[in-house]
DNA sequence: AGCGGGCTTTCAGGTTGCCTTCATCAGGGA
DNA sequence: TCCCTGATGAAGGCAACCTGAAAGCCCGCT
């Protein structure tokens, strides 16, 4: 699971770096086309960002042996030509996609999304603190890596927790966020709740700060 | 095997199929967005060449609705707006590449090429999660090897788990994407459909998340 | 146009399991 | 120790869901 970016001009190495491992991705870098080529050719490579002003072998080149023996991993082309007749001649080379220097390192990214969306299948959004994980589009749970089955408000309440980890919550809080409720001193649901949550999920990982409320255990303390 | 076009600017669907033509595909054109979504969603279209600006349904809900239901067929987007926020937004939004009109006709056959190298090998007609396949193009179900007859309602209510395998669709969700209604709380149509097709898969490849909607199990959650 | 059959939708009755309350128990702090 | 806050098991009520059956609709056929 890696990105790896064939670029030579340091400036924009780092700021393609930054943009990359800012939104979570790992990075790799080479500077040049020869050993560029090389790691595009390890299977932990998922994507390439390709300048096509390459010294060594030119951008052009790896491409098209890249294509030989990966076909399908997506390549993105940095240039700085931007004739229509260059385009074209990239994008038959085997470019997936193709930008004109300069550019916003957001839309990169925007296109590193597009193309990772087609090749890998989207993986869903997840919470996970301290091996707690909440699917969020698959309203489940899992704990160590074990499913957890949770009812609506169970759940509810959990990704409360895990929107904000640490964070004390009140019951009048969570009466409010979670069952829309307004302050009602004579219900204790939350306390209820709580107790099945600290049942399915194991009594450590909701703490009670007495007379304050409640927080995820992020850790021990 | 064709390519469908959405727009509805005369001009310039004569000539995109003037040289989509030339260049050897097979062209489809909708003029609007809710019959275009329609067509797109037939399992012969490869390609959609997708204009934004269009009456009926927009073009970014077209795009929305298409890929919660096919979520691998390349989408090219046409549009006028030019701004980098733009282009991140119609990316994020499910675009595999953007054109600014006005564009060159060979710029955007390059761009037809690239897409369907990429999309053609790993095209697959039919979609498999845990002894459920579905045959896109014969609108049949296997089960564990054992073919089994759905009707049309019933195929694409079955399609949108397949596509996305355990994520939760609530019934309303449903409702909209595989009927077209707005919320209408009086219907149980989608409970009806849910129990025809356990019926005919087996019980528990549809599991109910009670006060959420239904997921397609995968493996045992 | 009339007809038939399958698909779709509605309806009604039955079932399930979640939500809440209540009563009782545990435990920490003064 | 006593009091107060929180924990937990049990049970009734009820909304959500399931499903068989019948009515309605659409489409192809004659």
């Amino acid at each position: 699971m890696a990105i790896l970016v064939v670029e030579d001009e340091e400036g924009i190495v780092s700021f393609v770096r930054r943009g990359l491992e800012n939104a979570g991705h790992r990075v790799v870098v080479s500077s040049d086309g020869i050993d560029g080529l090389v790691m595009a050719l390890s299977p932990d490579v998922d994507l390439v960002v390709l300048d096509l002003g390459l010294p060594g072998l030119s951008g052009e080149e790896l491409l098209r042996r890249l294509r030989l023996r990966r076909p399908s991993v997506p390549v993105i082309v940095l240039t700085a030509k931007d004739a229509v007749a260059d385009r074209i001649a990239n994008l038959d080379a085997g470019a997936d996609d193709y930008m004109v220097k300069p550019f916003s390192v957001n839309e990169l990214l925007a296109r590193v999304r597009a193309r990772l969306r087609t090749s890998g299948q989207d993986r869903a959004d997840a919470l996970t603190v301290g091996g707690l994980t909440l699917d969020l589009s698959g309203h489940t749970a899992f704990v160590d890596g074990a499913t957890v089955a949770l009812s609506a408000r169970e759940f509810a309440l959990l990704s409360v927790f895990l929107h904000h980890p640490g964070q004390v919550f009140s019951q009048s809080q969570l009466l409010d966020l979670v069952w829309g409720y307004e302050f009602d001193g004579a219900s204790n649901v939350v306390e209820v709740y709580i107790s099945q949550l600290r049942r399915k999920l194991g009594a450590e990982r909701i703490r009670t700060v007495r007379g304050v409320g409640y927080r995820l255990s992020d850790g021990d303390r």
